[in-house]
DNA sequence: CTGAAAGCGCTAACAC
DNA sequence: GTGTTAGCGCTTTCAG
């Protein structure tokens, strides 16, 4: 009933065309070694054919498939699905495709079959956009070595000669602190990640570091651990609140643990920012519209996906080249801090409020 | 330097075995035709060897790549990510690796080269998950029909001979509404979604009916159209207060101008549910802890991705077969309601509040 | 049970 | 400029 007409291959067109396969291939391949008239004939059949080249057979023959491996962990959350969204742009652009693995779990270290499928497939490079878990690492200084295709890293301590791309957490909590100690806070709390994560543990220092370097106390018990949850920011304001009576302003690791805390802030009749000022981290989209609007710290994923893939890329070209790059870099980019109402107590002439 | 060592393939291992590489192959496809002997003895060589088949090029041979297609678009919103989360998982139990493709926008009409990025790669089927807005379907009556590969879609409306898997959003937007009028809402306005949305369409027409069938009259000024984001809910929210003072309720098409719908009702100084009864739709992780919690109807979008995938593989062994399914058949799956505070006007005994 | 020959769709290296 | 030969890594006949 229904017509299925099978996509025409190269040795189709170059029989209609009445040349020979390696002719077409120098005509699909724009080499100049072609005639004038042979490539407009040949071009004519493949516009009558409908023929397109496969990308499988070219894989296979170029040993260069022009394909990227992306490993996930957790998209259903909107950090990872943003980085991703941004690594489908970037590659998009550079003209790979993208082979796409979810890891079932954050801390899964069961990596062999994954690194198999995206082998068997060819990939020219993996981008593991898995951020660093406890021991979800425990692989890189092994694995790697007798690949012959590059990685690079997101959301990762850097090492000696691997590539990571990420933002620098510990200066985006820094900014958060500063801003916090400028609006005269200074009993100021932490809600930290789970501290497994590597993201986490740089929050938290700069927390820590913030309150050092003016000359405030820190306590163990200034802190309290949530797991990203808005549940467990609101649990983890309870118990803040709890260890911590004189608390008057608190730096969340991330938005949605902030939105959890505003809403227990909220039943307890708190006034934000007056009786406790509130920053959090990650600029999620509805951050604008919590009440009060959300003071956080921009993490711009896009811009970290696009330097992922560019970089890749890089090590990819040259190696295909035969330049082994000796020493691969890291790359850490700087988030930006933004200020909405949540942590405004100093009222400024021209500031909008 | 770095010492890379190339990949076995099939011919080193049937060198070293001393055996054929046909019947290498056989060991690796578990052929039952190969003596105990052999087979342990390749097996060996593959284990030293760390052989691993070249998927690339099995698929080239074999015609069938086990990999899926999926379009997606707007990735950075929780939809989207969430839906290609439950594929990945999906994919990942039935054996398949996927290509991932993200139009640049949700109403991208430029799908030939998408097609043929992916059909170059020689997928197995295509799952289509971008929504169905505007005229961004004027494609499918025509573009299958000379495709040999099936195609699933998600969110789109049920077609003749296609193939749709979506939650119901017409019988959510009812069980949203019933909920209201049970709570003793009479008065209920609507925040409709970019109504060249399908969703939006069948959200909408849900309110209406809902009214309707309660012999409540249905007006155009309460309505009024966002565009999904928290900014559009407290824009459209303000317009409804002022073409509808009396409204005592409203369903809100997405979760997200829901919680621009709060701030506003808060800002001025209203109580929900009491002064003001709110419905929200897709159950968003956040709705839980927003002020008050969102009552909301949920879509389970990891089963719709699961069913998709079920669904095309289903269609793909069928064609392998060379029984073509006469009548492709759309799969509509209901949505649950989970009732929170910001609708819960009546305080039953036992019900939680 | 095993192997030889052919070929999936394409390109590299060489002839002419 | 163009065609021929060989082969990427694997599987599918078909002999034996």
């Amino acid at each position: 009933m229904r017509q299925r007409t099978k996509r025409a291959n190269i040795k189709e067109v170059a029989a209609v065309a009445g040349v020979s396969t390696q002719t077409v291939s120098r005509v699909i391949n724009a080499s100049p070694d072609v005639s004038q008239e042979t490539r407009k004939r040949v071009q004519e059949v493949i516009e009558k054919l409908e023929y397109r080249p496969s990308a499988l057979a070219r894989s296979l023959i170029r040993q260069r498939s022009y394909t990227l491996g992306v490993v996930t962990a957790g998209l259903k959350y909107i950090g990872p699905s943003r980085t991703l969204s941004g690594i489908t742009v970037a590659a998009e652009e550079a003209g790979y495709a993208l082979l796409l693995k979810e890891l079932p779990h954050f801390d899964d270290n069961n990596i062999e079959p994954i690194f198999q499928a995206l082998l068997s497939r060819h990939v020219d490079g993996i981008i593991w956009a898995v951020p660093e878990i406890g021991e979800n690492r425990s692989w890189v200084r092994q694995r790697p070595v007798d690949l012959d295709i590059p990685i690079v890293y997101l959301s990762m301590e850097p090492q000696e000669n691997i590539c990571v791309v990420s933002i620098n957490n510990y200066l985006g909590g820094r900014m958060a602190m500063s801003h916090l100690l400028e609006q005269g806070y200074r009993t100021i709390g932490h809600i930290s990640g789970p501290l497994d994560w590597w993201e986490a543990r740089q929050r938290k220092l700069a927390w820590q570091d913030g309150l050092k370097e003016a000359g405030l106390k820190v306590q163990d018990k200034h802190c309290s651990e949530g797991n990203w949850s808005s549940a467990s920011g609101a649990q983890a304001v309870e118990k803040l609140f709890e260890q911590y009576p004189d608390m008057d302003s608190i730096f969340v690791a991330n938005d949605q643990m902030a939105l959890g805390v505003l809403q227990v802030a909220h039943q307890r009749g708190m006034r934000i920012p007056e009786d406790i000022g509130i920053v959090g981290f990650d600029n999620i989209l509805e951050s604008a519209y919590f009440l009060p609007a959300l003071t956080t710290v921009q993490q711009d994923q896009y811009h970290v996906a696009k330097i992922a893939v560019e970089e890749i890329i890089k090590i990819i070209e040259l190696r295909w080249q035969g330049l082994d790059p000796v020493d691969l870099q890291s790359i850490i980019l700087p988030p930006t801090l933004v200020v909405r109402q949540s942590s405004l107590r100093v009222k400024e002439g021209g500031q909008k409020q």
